[in-house]
DNA sequence: GAAGTTTTTGCACGGCTGTGCAAAGCTGTT
DNA sequence: AACAGCTTTGCACAGCCGTGCAAAAACTTC
């Protein structure tokens, strides 16, 4: 009831009242150091009587390690960057480590401020999942001794620990099985964010088509998103020349593509037009979709994110660590 | 190239380095302090050149105040709890303040030990999205001075603020526009997860059904998420009694009993089936659902959740704030 | 009971910062 | 040149913890 904030008990308030020293009370609450029985029984009572807990901010200062993971990501209400957050987040805490987020959406100089932040709080590593930091910091970052895994960002970039998709494959893959459904006319629909592994994605389509010889409809539009692709749809569809195949470089996109083709066109999948998305998103096994997609190993990704994070320090060389998608037959693809 | 692992540069090196005393690096880096231009400047290219940052950690341990605030949530993967996350971490970050989350999915002591870690990190506040923090706990964060805010937790918990939405008037709402637009044979479709606010919704529907002499089939079964609505509409249009009806307690709920209903038993909505749902996630949006569901106001909610969390201390007493989600008039229910 | 061995305890220091206080520097006025 | 008023600077301390070291205590063994 009083007006002054209640504050933080401190070890020494704890050795005071269980009539000890402050070392005492240090070691009680670090595994491994001597104690006996009795004192650490008195202590843990005092410290359960003031609702002690130790600082650990403070223990960040002695050891060479703070126990905190800072996520750098901007679209978490994205179903796949939540699935991947999701992920970290729980292996993370399985590894006691504690993961600090920052949002950095908007302005492309937020990424920066997380950045700066996650040395201000004495990260032990940044995971970075959306945006591109500037060289500059990375280096800073790295010579902090941080740890810095940037998941699918430019591949470019020196420095940093560097995990990815095997884009090219599943894009490669994706076509072939189009062709092989029968496709005359397939189509790339992705958007103008132009994020690493969404070109990537283009990229290898567009190349193994022109391997096979056939042209291929690239849309390049908008921001992100299911808005995309169904803007893509009514073009497409509305134009002279209609693909009866897609690739979508995001089940989002997927979605939109799909939805506006069937309600808008009558189209129906996948007698008349054969779908493929990425990401394996939940959306992508509902009935309404049954979409025909790849599946990042998300829980293996973010184990390794975690086994990089937790990293002995003697691999310390930057790695590039490429993940296989493994295709999910679904339905709006004709089998071959 | 060496062993041994870099470290982070410390105001007192950077002191060195400018050739200045210590307390001019600290004063540079404190808005407000009295320091020269002359000075400034070459702190400031010391620091530069260091790579220095202020330590947080250090700086959390003179004010009272660390600038970190804990979010306890489960399910971010979840677009509901995806787009609360987003919108959490945006305000956050425009007040200055970072978010470290925690993980709670699994065991329910994984919520105690998000409050341990969340007291152990010395944050300003905590904000509880998933999960029942034991009594005890709360009032120790409480009683050491933290903020505790719960948002679609149980209000019964005395002591920290409690945000959430007017789950009884949305869910009267949805019972009369059902009977409204000619609905015979509501249902009410639910989790067996026994979540506050769920149990809130089923109460106020079966309760206002009751008072309008209607009798509703209730579905309250599996886990959570789209299969549990799935799972309903597979077993109630296989009954006897057919619902013509349903007001889904989440979005999630409602794709998958769309979904069924038109799939697997060739229901057409709004004709033979009227469906509402709570949330607005995205994809109640999307052109296969159209549903009509009510849409809590997450940015409003978002910035109450900082206004309390940055409180100037007066208001001290808890607080209960409820905010109306408004309905959203989609393509799932007839117009009345 | 004495000597030797192991465990436990307290002291003092280090790690990094913000800030009150007094000394030092500067500016301008008479 | 002396002095008053203001700005800037450095010192020293506080805040909280972990740990090496040596003293104290407990326990063994003869």
């Amino acid at each position: 009831m009083s007006g002054t904030r209640k504050v933080f008990a401190s070890a020494k308030q704890v050795a005071e009242l269980a009539g000890v020293s402050r070392s005492a009370v240090s070691r009680t609450f670090t595994p491994g150091a001597s104690v006996s029985q009795e004192t650490r029984r008195r202590v843990v009572e005092a410290a359960e009587r003031l609702g002690y807990h130790v600082n650990h901010l403070a223990r960040g200062l002695m050891r060479e390690t703070t126990g905190i993971v800072c996520l750098a990501v901007a679209d978490s209400d994205t179903p796949y960057q939540g699935k991947m957050l999701r992920a970290l987040t729980q292996h993370l805490r399985d590894a006691g480590k504690v993961a600090m987020v920052f949002n950095t959406s908007g302005p492309a100089h937020h990424v920066e401020e997380a950045l700066r932040q996650t040395l201000n709080y004495r990260a032990d590593a940044t995971v970075v999942l959306s945006g591109t930091p500037p060289q500059s910091l990375i280096r800073t970052c790295l010579d902090n001794g941080q740890r810095l895994v940037l998941i699918n960002r430019d591949d470019r970039l020196v420095g940093p620990h560097n995990i990815g998709n095997n884009n090219a494959a599943a894009a490669e893959a994706a076509l072939h099985v189009l062709l092989r459904a029968g496709c005359r006319q397939p189509a790339l629909v992705s958007s103008a964010a132009g994020t690493p592994s969404l070109l990537a994605r283009e990229q290898a389509f567009v190349a193994a088509a022109a391997c096979e010889g056939v042209e291929v409809i690239v849309w390049r539009q908008g921001s992100t998103g299911y808005n995309v692709g169904a803007d893509a749809a009514r073009h497409l569809f509305a134009g002279r020349q209609r693909p009866d195949g897609a690739f979508c470089v995001t089940d989002l996109i997927a979605c939109g593509f799909l939805d506006v083709a069937r309600t808008e066109f009558g189209l129906a999948v996948p007698q008349d037009l054969c779908v493929i998305g990425f990401d394996d998103i939940e959306q992508a096994g509902w009935a309404s979709y049954g979409l025909t997609t790849f599946a990042p190993p998300i829980e293996r990704i973010a184990a390794t994110v975690v086994d990089l994070v937790m990293g002995s320090g003697e691999n310390d060389e930057n790695r590039r660590i490429v993940f296989d998608a493994p295709m999910v037959w679904r339905s709006t693809v004709r089998p071959g």
